[in-house]
DNA sequence: AACAAGATCCCACTATATGGGATCGATTGG
DNA sequence: CCAATCGATCCCATATAGTGGGATCTTGTT
C-alpha cells in the first residue's frame, strides 16, 4: 500500500503535469469527479469539462453503460455501483481496514465523536475510513484524501517512531505552503512528548476549534503502519477530556495492533 | 467472477452495446477492472486489454497520474485513493447506508453472519453495503454487484409490497437465464407467505448450504427503499435458528425505518 | 558480468474522437 | 392549447488525438 508522488521533471513542456497520450480517458475522468462535485446534467458537465455537448454526451452515456455513473431522467447524473464495488475493493486492499473497522466502530459507539483511519502515503497522511461521529458538527474531511502530516494529529501519530532528521522534513514541507503555527523548535518539542507518550494531539493548531487525539497502528513487526484519530470541537474537548481520551485512544491503538499480529 | 458481456451469435447488428466514441476511455475503465480483479504488472493488463505494452502503458500512467491507481516498484498497481474517495461518496449518496450502518454493526456483532445491504435498481437487487462476519466462510458476494431478485432473501424482500402480476415479471427474469429450482406456483406461494409476515427467506433455494433472513426497511411514505439479510451456511441456520432470527431482523428492520422517518 | 523482464520513451501513420448541427421529448409559460 | 425552451440523443465530415512497433533504460536474476 505504497505510493510515491512523482515530481514532475520534464520543466520543457509546460507546467501542466498532464502528460498527453490519454485525452478520451482523463475528460471521462473528470466527469466522474464533476459528477462527485455535484453536477448533475449535461450542460453543467460540458461548463465543467469545456467540451461541447457532443463530446461530453458520449463519455458520460459510455460512463453510464459501464456503471460509472447512474443517470435518472429527471434527477440527471450520479456516482454509479461500480464505483462503490471498486471504492469497497481498495478499503479491503489495506487489510487495515477491516481489521481496525469493529475497533473504531466500538470507540465511535463510546465516544461519540468523528474517527479518522489513515496511512502514510508518501508524504501525506491519507484518510482510508472515516466514522462520522453522534455530534451534529461536521468535521470537512473525506475519505481518498490527503492531509499534511505536520499539522494534523493522525499526521503525527503515523511520524512518531521517524528520527529528527525526518520530523524536520515533514515540517519543511508544510512550510513551504503556508506558514505555520508554532515555530520549528516547539513543534519539536511537542513531537517529543507525543512519541515518549505513544499518543498525539492537535491543540486546535491547524485548525481553530478543532482538537484531536490520534494513536498509531503498528503490525506484527512493530512498524507504525496506520493510525487514527478521535476528533471533536473544543467545546467537546477541554484538557481533562484529552487526558481522559488518550487512555482510551492508547488502549485501542494496542487492541488493533495486537489483531495485526502485535506482540507489544 | 467476471462482469460478462453476453456475445451475440450473429454479430450482424452489433449487439454488444459499446456505443463507439469512447475507446480511450473504455479501455482505461478496463484497466480499473483488470487491476481490480488481481492485474499487477503491464503483462497481465496488456493480456486482458488485447492493447500493446505501449498504449497499456501511457493509460495505466494517467490513472496513477489522477490517483486512481497506484505504482510501486515492486508490487505493481493497485486501486487508488481516488476510487475510495468516489466509492465513499457514492455510497453516502443513498442516505440509506447512512442509518443503517449502526443498525446492521449491532446485529452483525450480535449474530456474527454475514449481513447485506441492498436497494432495487431497475430489475435486479444491487448490493450497498456489506459486514462480513464472524465465521470462517466466506460469502461470496460484492458491494456494487447486481444480484438476482427473485432468488435472493434480499431480493423477494424488497418486492414483498409488490402485486403478483409484477412478482411473475422478476420470476419471468430468471426463467429467461437458467433453471429454477421451484416451479412459478411453489414460488408465488411462498413470496404469499413471506408478505403476509413482512420477512423473506432463502432455503438453499438459490445456493446449495446457503441460508438467509432478509427484512424491508421503509421510507417515510411506508414504501420499501431498501432490505438487508442475514446470511449463512445450513449449519449455522437450522429452522429453528430461522425462526428465532426472524423476530431479530423483523425488530433490526423496523428501527431503521423508524430512523427513516417511517411511523409503522 | 551478462541476461532477462519489465517499465518508459519516441515517432510516423491512421484509426479515432471531436464538435457543429439536426432531431426529439419533456417542461414551462403565455 | 400551442409556442418556446431546455436538455438529451444522434449523425457525420474533418483533423486531431491515440496507436503500436521498436529503441532505451532500470532493476532484479543467473
Amino acid at each position: 500500500m505504497w505510493d510515491d508522488t512523482p515530481v514532475p521533471s520534464k520543466p520543457s513542456t509546460g507546467e501542466t503535469g498532464a502528460a498527453p497520450g490519454s485525452q478520451t480517458l482523463l475528460r471521462g475522468l473528470a466527469i466522474l469527479e464533476a459528477v462527485a462535485g455535484g453536477a448533475r446534467d449535461l450542460p453543467a458537465l460540458s461548463a465543467a469539462l469545456g467540451t461541447t455537448r457532443s463530446t461530453t454526451h458520449r463519455l458520460a452515456a459510455a460512463l453510464v453503460e459501464r456503471r460509472y455513473l447512474t443517470f435518472a431522467p429527471r434527477e440527471g447524473y450520479g456516482l454509479g455501483p461500480k464505483l462503490l464495488e471498486l471504492g469497497f475493493r481498495a478499503q479491503q486492499a489495506a487489510p487495515v481496514t477491516r481489521v481496525a473497522r469493529p475497533h473504531l466502530e466500538r470507540l465511535s459507539a463510546e465516544c461519540g465523536d468523528t474517527i479518522h483511519l489513515g496511512v502514510l502515503e508518501g508524504d501525506w497522511a491519507l484518510y482510508l475510513d472515516k466514522l462520522p461521529g453522534r455530534r451534529r458538527i461536521e468535521i470537512s474531511s473525506r475519505v481518498g484524501e490527503r492531509q499534511p502530516v505536520w499539522s494534523t494529529g493522525l499526521g503525527k501519530a503515523l511520524i512518531l517512531d521517524l528520527d529528527e532528521t525526518r520530523w524536520r522534513h515533514f515540517y519543511r514541507l508544510g512550510e513551504a505552503r503556508g506558514g505555520h503555527s508554532p515555530d520549528l523548535a516547539t513543534w519539536l518539542d511537542r513531537m517529543r512528548t507525543y512519541a515518549a507518550r505513544g499518543i498525539a494531539y492537535d491543540r486546535e493548531e491547524n485548525e481553530p476549534e478543532v482538537r484531536c487525539v490520534a494513536g498509531p497502528i503498528r503490525d506484527a513487526g512493530g512498524a507504525i503502519v496506520a493510525a487514527f484519530s478521535v476528533t471533536s470541537t473544543v467545546q467537546y474537548m477541554d484538557e481533562a477530556r484529552m487526558e481522559a481520551l488518550a487512555g482510551t485512544v492508547r488502549a485501542v491503538a494496542g487492541a488493533i495492533s495486537r489483531d495485526l499480529g502485535w506482540a507489544g
